[in-house]
RNA sequence: CGCGGAGUAGAGCAGUGGUAGCUCGUCGGGCUCAUAACCCGGAGGUCGCAGGUUCGAGUCCUGUCUCCGCAACCA
């Protein structure tokens, strides 16, 4: 039973598979699977039949590069990073009814059966192209793996895709002196055939479908999105891929060929409810083609687009399967003001979580939930971290269990004492009790989980506040009686906390009816007070949540400083560029290298790398544009002495001619820095 | 003018036309059953900025500034 209106019968509920080339941290679990498991528990709770799917994303080429920069095979990553994200997520108490892989045989039949109806269907476009290819790695190169010179500013280290100096989008084929990021060598051009989803032919049924049924049901962050993705005009995009790491293509002729990991990854949601349904001896069917059932994605934001786009329209053009009812993504959780990043290992890592905080999941749980990103991207601190367990979970909720079980123990030896001559107060309490399982139930089923939360919490301050208000510990003196009343409705509370808190902290619903020796598996069980009976013996207290000291947060921050440090020493991700081909000395001279000195220097508006720069190199004064506006504030520069390549061909950025180019070098954070010359040399002066 | 989201008390957030609200922190008081926890009260905001619509705007419209995200792996 829910309280809002529901038309379904099942609901089937995904999160998103996590990519096994690394371990799952703080941002993975406040963006997806935290609200997912809340939202299924409270399903099971009301007694709705539902499924939990998760399972790991296996395939795709970041795997495969993984698989070789460590000498192993690609399946050899996937099963260690499968291992250890199961584990976490079993430990975590993310209830998963499933926790399945997309290398998975059953999956690898699914996906395939998937393209093949579609294929014989006709519903794919086949397009033939030139692709680069790597003739010593023997296979096609994927745009971000093809490096070299950007023709629009000679950057030399432009991608396939886009050129982060200048911002350009490219094509490989645009790239001068292309390179392989595999092996080095010069990739060829190779004839390849590859088939294509016509995205655009679907306009008009995602323009319905979202725009118009979801306007108001859907969070305005997806539907802003989905209206950007269709407004821009949505492309044919490519199913398939030269690699041989995937699922196969279960065509003839199409030997190296295996589906786009995005083509078979949203698959995986449906071969993991086979996988469970066969292991339950039920039928999958239902829970993806009959339109009582309610398809639920749980998503970060990133994964908007194949969520609400290319998966609907993947179900869509096969035709016999639902369509998602809601895709609540969340926004990105940072860490200490800092974006997390897996590369740069600032991240809070959930089994390194586990080991330092051994029992205490639910209190990452209620941290995560109660600053969730559901509107907007925020900030997890360890100081909010520390301050919401002491000041919220601890001081709230598990002081008021302890003093209500500890006052049970001293007055009546841990018997429910009976409930007589109730006054106002505590009607009042009684109607208060029935009134907040709707409350947090309204809260979780339109997927506000901070809201849902925070009542939870309300009926903990609400029991506080009986308790001061009756002074059960002065009263017993004088009127005994009432006191069995308060004791008997404090008690009530509690029990009422152990089945609401169920979704968001099971670990402590778990403990919470130990204690209070009942066991309740009910929402509809909720809002009554009558959930414990008169002499029914409640077991001796135990604190629900320790205090957080200093140190333990300090310990924190110090890995946190620790990684920074080690990323600054380590040249994180940027590998020293082998030696370039030799140059004669005549080639050398050719370029005019010059100390000059900055003169003026203000940003280029609507731009964020782009400065202005005037400088005088001694022959004249110019205007040069130089992408270092993130590194360098504009009046900083100003007498700066700089080192310039002055016979450089002019080139138009954004509208304003550069006359040459500053030599910069990267830092190890990817920052760039002038080479200045050491001594004072005149404006013009030649380097040689 | 690439697109989307966000800017509300010291911090974190809610609030889609009608007397500015919640949690934490802070200050004062009360209580002592309780893990110095609990309860009451106060201080603190011209709702990014500037215009406009309206009897009335945080809420609608226009302009503008700032931050974040997407177009790279990553929730």
């Amino acid at each position: 039973m829910l309280y809002t209106e529901n038309k379904y019968k099942r609901h089937t509920v995904t999160s998103a598979l996590p990519y096994a080339n690394g371990p799952i941290h703080i941002g993975h679990l406040a963006g997806v699977y935290i609200p997912a498991d809340i939202y299924v528990r409270y399903l099971r709770l009301s007694e709705e039949d539902v499924i939990f799917i998760g399972g790991s994303d296996e395939h795709g080429v970041p795997i495969t590069i993984k698989a070789r920069n460590e000498g192993i095979t690609p399946q050899d990553v996937v099963d260690r990073y499968h291992t250890i994200i199961k584990k976490s997520f079993e430990d975590f108490g993310i209830s998963f009814d499933i926790y399945s892989r997309t290398s998975d045989p059953v999956h690898h039949k699914t996906a395939s059966d998937f393209f093949l109806n579609l294929y014989n269907d006709n519903k794919f476009i086949e397009k033939t192209t030139q692709q680069y290819y790597d003739e010593e790695a023997k296979q096609f190169l994927a745009d971000r793996y093809i490096t070299g010179t950007c023709p629009h500013c000679a950057n030399e280290r432009a991608y396939g895709d886009q050129c982060e100096s200048c911002g350009t989008s490219l094509s490989p084929t645009e790239l001068i002196n292309p390179k392989s990021a595999l092996s080095g060598s010069k990739p060829v051009l190779k004839e390849t055939t590859h088939w294509y989803l016509p995205l655009d032919q679907y306009e008009d049924f995602l323009r319905e479908w979202i725009l118009k049924e979801h306007k108001s049901d859907w969070r305005s962050t997806v539907y802003g999105q989905c209206k950007s993705w269709i407004d821009m005009g949505l492309q044919p995009r490519a199913v398939t891929r030269d690699l041989d790491w995937g699922v196969k293509l279960p065509i003839p002729n199409t030997d190296g060929k295996v589906l786009y990991v995005w083509f078979d990854a949203p698959i995986g949601y449906i071969s993991a409810t086979k996988v469970w349904a066969k292991q339950q001896q039920k039928d999958w069917e239902p829970y993806w083609k009959s339109h009582d059932s309610k398809l639920v994605h749980f998503i970060g934001k990133d994964n908007i687009v194949f969520h609400c786009i290319i998966f609907p329209v993947m179900l869509k053009a096969e035709g016999t399967y639902i369509l998602p009812d809601n895709v609540p993504a969340n926004e990105f959780m940072n860490l200490e003001n800092d974006k997390i990043s897996t590369s740069r290992n600032w991240a809070v890592w959930l089994h390194e979580y586990m080991e330092d905080f051994p029992a205490k999941e639910d209190v990452l749980r209620y941290v995560l939930t109660s600053n969730a990103p559901e509107t907007k991207d925020n900030d997890f601190t360890w100081k909010d971290f520390q301050a919401k367990n002491n000041n919220e979970l601890l001081a709230i909720l598990g002081n008021f269990v302890n003093r209500t079980i500890v006052l049970t123990h001293k007055f009546y030896n841990g018997n429910v004492p009976a409930r007589i001559d109730l006054n106002e107060s505590d009607t009042f309490v009684i109607e208060q009790i029935g009134k907040y399982p709707e409350l947090i139930g309204r809260s979780i089923e339109k997927y506000h989980f901070r809201e849902g939360l925070n009542e939870l919490m309300n009926l903990a301050r609400l029991g506080n506040k009986y308790l001061t208000d009756n002074e059960p510990w002065k009263e017993i003196k004088n009127d005994p009686k009432h006191v069995q009343t308060v004791m008997n409705l404090a008690l009530q509370i509690a029990a009422n906390l152990a089945i609401l808190c169920e979704p968001f902290l099971p670990f402590t619903a778990q403990k919470l009816q130990a204690m209070l020796n009942i066991k309740l598996t009910k929402w509809s069980q909720a809002g009554n007070a009558d959930l414990l009976k008169e002499g029914h013996m409640v077991n001796q207290p135990e604190f629900l949540f320790e205090k957080i000291e200093e140190e333990q947060i300090e310990k924190q921050l110090l890995k946190l400083q620790r990684s920074k440090e080690e990323n600054a020493q380590n040249n994180m991700g940027i590998p020293v560029e082998p030696q370039k081909e030799l140059i004669s000395y005549e080639d050398f001279i050719k370029m005019d290298l010059r100390v000059c000195q900055v003169l003026e220097a203000e940003k280029v508006a609507k731009t964020k790398k782009l400065l202005k720069l005037k400088v005088d190199t001694g022959i004249d004064t110019r205007t040069i544009i130089s992408g270092i506006a993130e590194y360098y504030e504009p009046e900083s520069l100003l007498g700066k002495k700089v080192l310039m390549l002055v016979n450089l061909q002019p080139k138009e950025i954004k509208g304003v001619p550069s006359q040459g180019m500053i030599l910069m070098a990267e830092n190890s954070n990817g920052e760039l820095g002038i080479v200045s010359p050491d001594k004072d040399i005149i404006n013009g002066g030649m380097v040689k």
